[in-house]
DNA sequence: TTGAAAGCGCTAACAA
DNA sequence: TTGTTAGCGCTTTCAA
């Protein structure tokens, strides 16, 4: 078996089919420069013919714009998240013209190793998922060595800092009113890790929401958590055995709401009949268990693709010399409705 | 802020610090062709010293060896497993000189039109996980146009393909084993979706391992499921109700062997004490409950990374035209023991 | 064992 | 608006 080694066609072939110079086709095929139209057609027409795909590796070797970009990560994110990042900017990156290479930071690094790690690699920018994205040291470190910078979802941001992130505040908010809309007034919250902003913030946006409507903050339904499964369960106890307890639980991530549903299937309290039970994330545990949640979707993935087009525009600013860009990008968060929540029972 | 663009050193700085020609410092560097043991110091010192990385672009460029790769998928696999596999593909594919690209097919297309795209993409092999390994038209129309593939974990495997997995009957006969070391015999087993093969692989390993250790069969411990978490939750039902309860449950899945452990609190039956409950895949959900299930974990990040090793020497082969390899990896499984079972309590 | 020359496919800079 | 020239960093010849 001979492997017939077929060559994909190169820009040399469009330009002869097309009838123009190769710098013609180039600048036809890069719709930067002017070209006629008449020439820009007949290029179209034979890049479709010919299959023709520019080579990446020529176009960088050429010292176009193209530049390579990281993204970095620890493995202290779920590979689910990680693997709608990726997705996110594999897709997205060979459109901007980036190349994107992924870097795993060792576990127990020092910033300053990660600094070298990324510097090495010749990279002109990083994406940051959580909890990176929040290392002070990190972040001066990269950005010592004018390496531009997104960060993904993050506490706090810097000013020269490019971000994408949703409004986690509003997004409770949103989740929060729901509850209300279907009739419960006496709604628990477990509350998630403290040492994470996520969790205050979307307290508060559960707290606005109660207070425009009218309702008071009862605050024995506001119960803590740290985002594991094993705290919703000692949560969702406390919450069902008060006496005037919850119709409704809004709990900070899908796991305690999860943890939530059982200790409800425990006491025998039916769910979403007897009490609603609302999470937030969208992990793959939301639509895995019975009943499935209710819960806030975070595009993950759009969060990778808006980062690799943040730092195009970055890169393209710094190669005009414009002013450089503050882009700070918050993305729409889905409420997902599955069966975890019902309209409050009359009594 | 002038940004310094601080250009990478290239081999020809390398050879010049090191003092030989480029292409002296070419070859130490790839280590291929025979360089005198002097040489090959100075010039591994002068990379050393200047930080030199080869310029990947370059080097594709150069018509080296390097090829296209791909990673094909639909969205039909969870993120966190085609976050694995990227992860593994995406570290491994560099050092084997391959660029990995990732392609995802259209929500229901043509085998034919899939092949179409990769053929667009030139690559000259790809990955394929499941459930795309098991499309025979796919597998054809890509080995019809003499694309390498590699398929992950498969159900059946052809001929001229390579394929990597582990061993799911052992797994299976594995965790059995380690439960009737526990002293059960009374196991309930919930099957999983009998369109895959996985279940069946699976179930062969329980009977295996039951008829090992002289245990008889009770075909009505055998329920049905179909790996979601809903199908568990009545799998489960059905067990528990049993006049002679089982002590130990293998559920097909995380899915339902978490499904089990609701049941099980739901008849207010201790997991592990009064029951041991395991699952299969060690997916996120195995950990994030509680009891965390005593699973088994198939390593799917080295899965793909050994798929690109294999697809490299496939292409190494075929340069050489060395007959072409068979490649079947078979991978180690590994039993994680968690909280979900325990030694059966003596009656 | 080493080196010199040529060129991979493409685009920046210039010139026409 | 278009074409020409040069060269990106590397590896493949081929010759020494």
């Amino acid at each position: 078996m001979k492997s017939q080694k077929k060559k994909p066609p190169t820009i040399k072939e469009v330009a002869a089919r097309a009838g123009v110079s190769i710098m013609t086709a180039s600048r036809a095929i890069n719709g930067k420069a002017l070209v006629s139209a008449k020439a820009q057609k007949a290029v179209e027409q034979a890049v479709k013919d010919l299959g023709y795909i520019p080579n990446a590796s020529a176009r960088a070797l050429a010292g176009s714009a193209d530049r390579r970009v990281a993204l970095l990560h620890s493995n202290s994110t779920t590979s689910a998240y990680l693997g709608e990042l990726l997705l996110g900017a594999l897709g997205e990156a060979p459109q901007r013209h980036l190349h994107l290479v992924v870097e795993q930071c060792a576990q127990g690094a020092f910033a300053q190793e990660i600094v070298e790690q990324v510097a090495q690699a010749h990279v002109a920018g990083v994406i940051l998922p959580p909890p990176l994205c929040d290392w002070a040291e990190l972040i001066d470190g990269l950005q010592a060595r004018d390496i531009a910078i997104v960060a993904i979802a993050p506490d706090r941001d810097g000013p020269d800092m490019l971000t994408v992130g949703t409004d986690d505040r509003h997004a409770a908010y949103d989740l929060t009113r729901h509850l209300i809309e279907l009739g419960h007034q006496r709604i628990g919250f477990i509350e998630g890790n403290p040492r994470h902003r996520s969790s205050a913030r979307r307290l508060q946006g559960f707290r606005d929401a109660l207070a425009q409507h009218g309702l008071d903050v009862d605050e024995r339904l506001i119960v803590p958590g740290d985002y594991s499964y094993r705290s919703g369960l000692d949560a969702a106890e406390q919450l069902m055995a008060l006496e005037a307890r919850p119709t409704a639980i809004f709990a900070c991530n899908d796991d305690m709401a999860a943890a939530a549903i059982t200790v409800a299937h425990q006491r025998r309290i039916n769910v979403p009949a007897e009490i609603s039970i609302c999470g937030f994330d969208d992990t793959p545990l939301a639509s895995a268990i019975w009943p499935a949640l209710t819960t806030i979707r975070q595009p993950i993935r759009d969060m990778s693709r808006e980062a690799i087009g943040l730092l195009a525009m970055r890169f393209r600013t710094q190669d005009e010399g414009t002013a450089g860009i503050i882009g700070k990008v918050k993305l729409d968060y889905q409420l997902i409705r599955r069966q975890s929540d019902a309209v409050l029972a009359r009594h």
